[in-house]
DNA sequence: AGTGTATCCTGCAGGC
DNA sequence: TGCCTGCAGGATACAC
């Protein structure tokens, strides 16, 4: 579930938190998030202090005391939740893993599917994990020419384009689909028929809907939650993403769905023609 | 190389 | 009420 806004709502709130503490007991009911032994999981972490929370992409990084990464991707449902030292805090429901903090406070990750991954590295892992990803849609390297010598290259469809994290990192199918309705660009357009000022465009909406989402702390559809526990308030602002039917906000058309790539795409069939047709 | 499909897993909404 | 189907924010291992 979460993209790129909801992840940084996330680290936002755990950098308040987090840096300075550090890990005593982790407790592991849901194994299969972690790819080694829960007991080199615990004994790695003993002891670890919380240096800084960062975000890249949909990933949350926190780098830790002893040159550890511990990477964090929520999959579609995975929540890290925080608790105050003060407080006494409930296991949320599916709660995979709690980290007791020292000298006090609680970090919990929740995930009712289990797509999450919580991965120890190296740094020098990370960084060879880190160049796999796209640029950061929010960030100065990625320049309209960028965008554009990378769209302008691939038959793909351009709302598969948006979600391939090698290409560019953070979005998911809700801002994909938000982005393509503001842009005014059918999302099954192969990526490579966007002229250079649609991508122009493109990346502009892109960088709009995102801020606004983070504004608003993102978007709940259902699990997602930030590190303080609420919903993200985005819903209300969606134009297409879940709107199957309803009018469209700039020409009342019911908004369509059709799925590809195993997704659903959702998209005014008036304001976003699949062949762009001049004049009209 | 570059694309599209199937799969991991659980929960929920809607139809009958 | 209850069973069944379809669908869900993601990433990846494969087949073409």
């Amino acid at each position: 579930m979460p993209e790129l806004p909801e992840v940084e709502t996330i680290v936002r709130q755990l950098a308040e938190h987090l840096p300075g503490l550090r890990i005593g007991e982790v407790r592991i009911t849901h194994a299969d998030l972690i790819r080694e032994s829960p007991e080199s999981f615990r004994k790695a972490l003993w002891q670890a202090e919380f240096v800084r929370v960062l975000r890249r992409g949909k990933n949350v990084v926190f780098e830790l005391s002893g040159a550890q990464i511990l990477l964090v991707n929520l999959g579609m449902t995975g929540q890290l939740l925080f608790g105050a030292a003060e407080e006494c805090p409930e296991p949320p429901p599916h709660c995979a893993l709690r980290f007791s903090l020292l000298p006090g406070g609680t970090l919990f990750y929740a995930d009712a599917r289990r797509f999450g991954r919580l991965l120890r590295l190296t740094p020098a892992e990370w960084t060879a994990e880190s160049k796999r990803l796209g640029p950061e849609p929010l960030g100065s390297e990625l320049t309209d020419a960028r965008f554009f010598q990378g769209t302008s290259k691939s038959r793909s469809p351009i709302r598969s384009w948006l979600l391939d994290q090698t290409r560019i990192a953070g979005i998911g199918n809700i801002y994909a689909n938000e982005a393509l309705f503001r842009s005014q660009v059918h999302p099954a357009r192969p990526a490579s028929s966007l002229s250079e000022a649609e991508t122009a465009l493109l990346l502009a909406s892109i960088r709009i809907v995102l801020e606004e989402a983070i504004h608003l702390q993102g978007t709940t559809l259902q699990d997602y939650r930030t590190a303080e526990g609420d919903k993200g308030n985005f819903g209300p602002r969606l134009l297409v993403y879940g709107r199957e039917g309803l009018p469209c906000s700039v020409c009342e058309t019911p908004v369509a769905r059709t799925v590809f790539g195993n997704r659903s795409a959702f998209f005014c069939p008036k304001c976003q023609q699949e062949v762009p047709s001049s004049g009209l």
